[in-house]
DNA sequence: ATTGCTGAATGG
């Protein structure tokens, strides 16, 4: 069928045919009810078509895109940093094909997520606010954020406190389980795991977990000795101080206890509470383990925390979303993380080990 | 960006 025209360093026709063929329905029996007409189509303008998409992409991309800038992100949350820390490759995965969680796996998120959710209206109740603009929704989060200082200062017990921050140059964001004053009246966070099975999970949950709370403690430092400036905010998130807030989000502030009409305000009083109301560090990390079914707790954690060991993790997690370096899968001393992977069928990285370390190590290809 | 971009956490 081929025309004899291909050049050297041209696709030959037979290339440049498998490479239509996995995204041309047309050509699937089948389909048959009007006419193929990318099948009619002379050889010759497939391939110009072709090439001239992939000059108009290489030109196109100057430099090759970050995962931040690739999924859009101006933000991440200290959950992506902890699932990495289980394995950097299926977290990737649950980015971009989430809808191939195995059912068991959903249903055991879900009864987590609603044993979480009963929890946190036994201390507070939730309302609908509705809302307007970008820094409207922020307003929301800073509002929550704020409502619980005064809390935490008449010693009470606060539930799903909002935590903002930056490490490396990338903005952070993540919900607090629970904060309370201990008898000893030190500021504790408490962290509740459900579990699936009656027992403590393996060492490897354990460390996302341990990593997961010291990410809160991290940030949280950092927002109360008054490192979290406003402007910190507006520029990586892209938010507008001037922005008049919406009636709704007006009206919510009032109710706690705020006079504000644009995102600005907010943003000020955020500051100056968090400073002023000298509020302590975190003194103490648990993790509370908890059997779903049964409602047993398992057994509680304290998690010491080094701050230079988190420093360097995080440090190494955001290399992957600054595009530092390449996705990384699990070690082969981890492989058994992949059992119960829902994306093992389809990932690169296990591929990339049963080809065997001698294939990798072999001269680079040019891409 | 052509245009626009996010409840976080949920568990093995």
């Amino acid at each position: 069928m081929a025309g004899p025209g291909s050049e050297p360093g041209e696709l030959s026709d037979s290339e440049l045919l498998l490479l239509l063929e996995p995204g041309d329905q047309a050509l699937q029996p089948g389909d048959s009810g009007k006419p193929n007409s990318s099948s009619d189509l002379p050889l010759e303008s497939l391939k110009k078509v072709l090439t001239e998409d992939s000059a108009a992409g290489k030109v196109k991309r100057k430099r090759a895109q970050t995962p931040l800038e690739k999924y859009y992100l101006k933000y991440l949350c200290v959950t992506d940093l902890s699932t990495q820390s289980w394995c950097e490759q299926q977290m990737v995965y649950g980015r971009e094909l989430p809808q191939l969680q195995a059912p068991e796996t959903v249903v055991l998120l879900n009864t987590g997520k609603s044993i979480h959710l009963a929890r946190e209206l036994e201390v507070h109740d939730v309302v609908r606010v509705h809302v307007t603009s970008r820094e409207d929704s922020w307003a929301i989060k800073i509002l929550n954020l704020l409502s619980v200082i005064p809390e935490l200062q008449a010693g009470g017990c606060v539930r799903e406190l909002p935590v903002f921050g930056v490490i490396e140059d990338v903005f952070l964001m993540g919900v607090i389980d629970e904060l309370c004053y201990s008898a000893m009246g030190e500021l504790e966070l408490r962290e509740l795991k459900t579990r699936g099975r009656p027992f403590m999970p393996s060492g490897a949950q354990k460390k996302r977990d341990y990593f997961q709370v010291c990410l809160y403690k991290y940030i949280f430092d950092a927002m109360v000795q008054g490192k979290l400036k406003p402007d910190v905010i507006t520029s990586h998130i892209q938010l507008r101080p001037e922005q008049p807030l919406g009636s709704q989000i007006r009206e919510h502030a009032q109710k706690v206890g705020f006079t504000v009409t644009c995102f600005g305000d907010l943003l000020e009083l955020m500051y100056l509470n968090l400073t002023l109301s000298d509020i302590p560090g975190i003194d103490c990390l648990k993790i509370e383990y908890s059997h779903q079914e049964s409602n047993t707790l398992l057994g509680t954690e304290v998690v010491r925390f080094e701050e230079e060991k988190v420093r360097e993790k995080a440090q190494h997690y955001l290399a992957y979303w600054k595009g530092q370096r390449e996705v990384q899968g699990v070690e082969i001393e981890e492989a058994w993380k992949c059992q119960s992977c829902s994306y093992s069928e389809i990932c690169d990285w296990r591929k990339k080990r049963a080809e065997g370390p001698e294939q990798r190590s072999g001269p680079k290809k040019s891409k």
